[in-house]
DNA sequence: TCATAACTGTGTTATATAACAATGTTATAT
DNA sequence: ATATAACATTGTTATATAACACAGTTATGA
């Protein structure tokens, strides 16, 4: 589907939320700017330590944002979606990438030069709300994170970072299936607890009925109970 | 020295890095709406859940701003020193209050509704940047928080604990001795531990010569190895 | 199609840190 | 000056979870 687009209507496509903020000489200048790049599955998109230049535009894919922690445990930080921007925290805030990104499964991703979009976010106002509500989203969620990934025990964080998956990234038609599909490693990096726990403490929910894990297919059955896990568990 | 202003001059004060921003027209709108209260020690400012309709400036004193976590266990998010801004974060986001900020000492706030601030904003993109910059670096910050809070050891986090206090608030003239003085509670609250952890790897670190304690008197004494711990202790 | 690697699963052990308890110390208020 | 509460300290025990080891399973690619 997307695939077969233009590199102009991907571009459109691209602005997502952006869009109804641009007049059309904006949308000329994004447009000149603008470039379009795949990554394969696993691909890194940037590293930690590297300089921040480009907005990053998510039209097809999962990426995954990480950040290297102590002996070489990872840490997910957030997942992103189409269309979603990312990116662009390290510009705005004058430093190099703190975190790294790969794509999780083959990604299409727009890149913007930060310059441009200091720009434009200087002359169209609407823009720069847009970026700060989209900072001040995240940061409320970063901070609920770090309470949650803290204080909470190993199930309710286990059970967190579920309904978390579902909330980003919604189910299948079955209406109980995780539309991601991901390693126990991964499960594990995003709940901060070591594989072996995950694996056991996703056994447990399958043994109380609350899931069924068939591979890395995972079906919701007791969202409720994994709600109250993740309260507190 | 402060508390001999006028409301204007503190009004003035309180602009802190916003004022070079402005102009005089711009400067009235906030002069016009502006109000200042002072807080007692320990006085609640905000809660969480309330609505967040303020954007707020600490002139005098010291906030903290936390999050109440499992089980009464509250994690202090970060701490707030004159003139910085605080408080605007949910409003921004479209969400109410997800922190609490209390006064860690008797403190001179000054408040400007937030809709004041839009309006501000949508006119004055440097404003809007200056925000975007704020939240950036906020988001960064609590980032970092995440992976050091879920994956250092005790020594670890109250290292980084204490080198954050000598970062956010300095230290006295005798270039040794933090400006803040804190309970090993709040101390423990700062740094995901309980109260006891915070006593005895402060004690720890009294005996191998890294700090000298008197009561609530922390000295840096051994600042390198303070950020070797840190880094990996 | 076989070899190799990556992933999943399970059991055992070690350990960091929370939880609890008890006591000492220092502020605060009356 | 004394009572009361808040805070600091220290020791002991319990426990959640990491660390490790090994085996089985499933992809991957030559």
């Amino acid at each position: 589907m997307i695939k077969k687009l233009s590199i102009e209507a991907l571009t459109q496509e691209a602005l997502g939320e952006m869009l109804p903020l641009l007049d059309s000489n904006e949308k000329r200048i994004i447009t000149e700017n603008f470039h379009i790049q795949t990554f394969k599955k696993n691909e890194m998109i940037y590293n930690e330590g590297e300089k921040a230049e480009l907005l990053m535009c998510l039209i097809k894919g999962k990426v995954k944002i990480f950040k290297a922690g102590i002996g070489g445990r990872s840490q997910i930080m957030r997942l992103i979606r189409p269309v979603q921007y990312f990116g662009y925290r390290a510009y705005f805030a004058g430093e190099d990438y703190i975190t790294a990104a790969s794509a999780f499964e083959n990604a299409t991703i727009g890149f913007l030069p930060m310059p441009v979009v200091d720009e434009l976010i200087k002359k169209n106002n609407r823009l720069a709300c847009f970026f700060i509500k989209e900072l001040a989203t995240d940061l409320g969620m970063s901070d609920t994170r770090t309470v949650n990934l803290t204080q909470k025990h190993i199930r309710g964080r286990l059970a967190e970072s579920l309904l978390m998956l579902k909330d980003n990234y919604g189910l299948e038609e079955d209406g109980i299936t995780l539309s991601i599909y991901m390693a126990r490693e991964d499960l594990a990096n995003l709940s901060n607890m070591t594989t072996s726990n995950a694996i056991r403490t996703l056994s447990c929910f399958a043994a109380e009925k609350i899931v069924v894990v068939d591979g890395r297919k995972i079906q919701l059955v007791d969202e409720a109970k994994l709600r109250k896990i993740s309260r507190f568990g």
